[in-house]
DNA sequence: GTCTATATGTTGATAGAC
DNA sequence: GTCTATCAACATATAGAC
């Protein structure tokens, strides 16, 4: 038996329209984010990437096994941009402004993100562990390390020049993700409270991307 | 056959351990919120009622509906308080200070609620309309929309004044809530990504009381 | 590598006695 | 109202031909 390509490394050639075990791992991406995990159908997956049940399993085994393949793209998709802004050396306040304009802009193309990454983390513990292995190669932490050390650094120098008043990396950074964040996870909810559905979501989310970076860097002024 | 009392008016009486609905809706509760609709087993919440399958069908005649009783008082335990605030004569300093303090209070004793309304908003979109059912009455929206409309006056008070910025209430509100509700739905994320696990998350959200309010506050002076 | 056909195990739900 | 026993329907996973 051929050993499936999922387990090796392997080239990436750009064929017509991906190979199979890439068009099931899309496959697998989309319905997953629209149902969730545990409420995603094999059949489905199968269905949706043009080929039949016995193959999905030839390439992944399990679902288990294609469902952390899936988790591990999302969330590799969703962090190390953001960290890389966050741990470099730019000045504070184009690290704000940066990370809002790439996160608003990014999730705007992948709304569900967010929703899908807090479910799988809230009900699928051993993600944890898969989500470590999505970001820096196996070191624990090294990653949101490097970042609050950065920030931490930077918020210190711009205290002692005066130009900001006191804060926690920790709260800093929350805060940050949150404003960014916390939209598209929560869209459907604020659909129905605030009437932010559809177009009217697209039109917030771009005011959004001018106001919010002067919201937080007055919010953090001495 | 007689009529289970969930579908019937019915006088609340307190019973020594509640009664056997009340037990079943209880242990429908604390599964689904830890598990999510789709990856609970109704076996699971039989058995941590302390009853077996018939019984659960019996009262609930379907996990769906189950479900959709416990998404109810889930969310209804989550917005009115809240917007009951928002939407009083209060002043509008005063409403961001006791949104923040009661809202943390609330999610620091039921941390996976957020997450679990987040997952079923977004992988059941026939909640919304329970949603609904679950706020006012009824009427669609209103809720919202008396936040809405009281919060924008203040607002423009509030400029006219001078004393703040101006800023849409959306804008406001979603920032006000992103900041209280995204850390408690995206905790185990933050635990891998700053470190914030067990008792160096509730550090946090104690910290988090204090300096928010300042936080918010200072982001929309002029 | 890809298919058809099938095995195996759960799960939600019901029948019927007490 | 509550139980035991059981069903019917899926869903995941595998066998084996091509």
């Amino acid at each position: 038996m051929v050993k499936p390509a999922s387990q090796q490394a392997r080239r990436r050639q750009p064929e017509p329209d991906g190979d199979t075990e890439g068009r099931i791992l899309d496959a697998a991406h989309r319905v997953f984010l629209r149902s969730g995990t545990a409420g995603a159908r094999t059949q489905e997956i199968a269905a949706e990437a043009g080929v039949n049940s016995a193959l999905l399993h030839y390439y992944f085994r399990s679902k288990e096994r294609l469902a952390a393949a899936v988790f591990r793209r999302a969330a590799g998709e969703l962090f190390p941009v953001v960290a890389g802004i966050l741990a470099s050396d730019t000045p504070l306040e184009d690290k704000v402004r940066r990370v809002i304009s790439v996160e608003l802009d990014r999730l705007s193309r992948t709304p569900y993100l967010p929703a899908y990454v807090i479910s799988e983390l809230a009900y699928h513990p051993e993600r944890i562990r898969q989500l470590l292995a999505a970001l820096t190669g196996e070191t624990p932490g090294a990653l949101g390390h490097a970042v609050l050390t950065t920030i931490r650094g930077q918020i210190r120098n711009e205290v002692r020049a005066g130009r900001m008043r006191p804060i926690r990396a920790e709260q800093f950074l929350v805060n940050l993700l949150s404003l960014c964040i916390f939209p598209f996870a929560a869209q459907p909810m604020l659909a129905v409270l605030l009437g932010l559905d559809g177009e009217r979501f697209t039109r917030f989310i771009h005011d959004r991307k001018r106001e919010l970076p002067e919201f937080f860097m007055r919010a953090l002024q001495p």
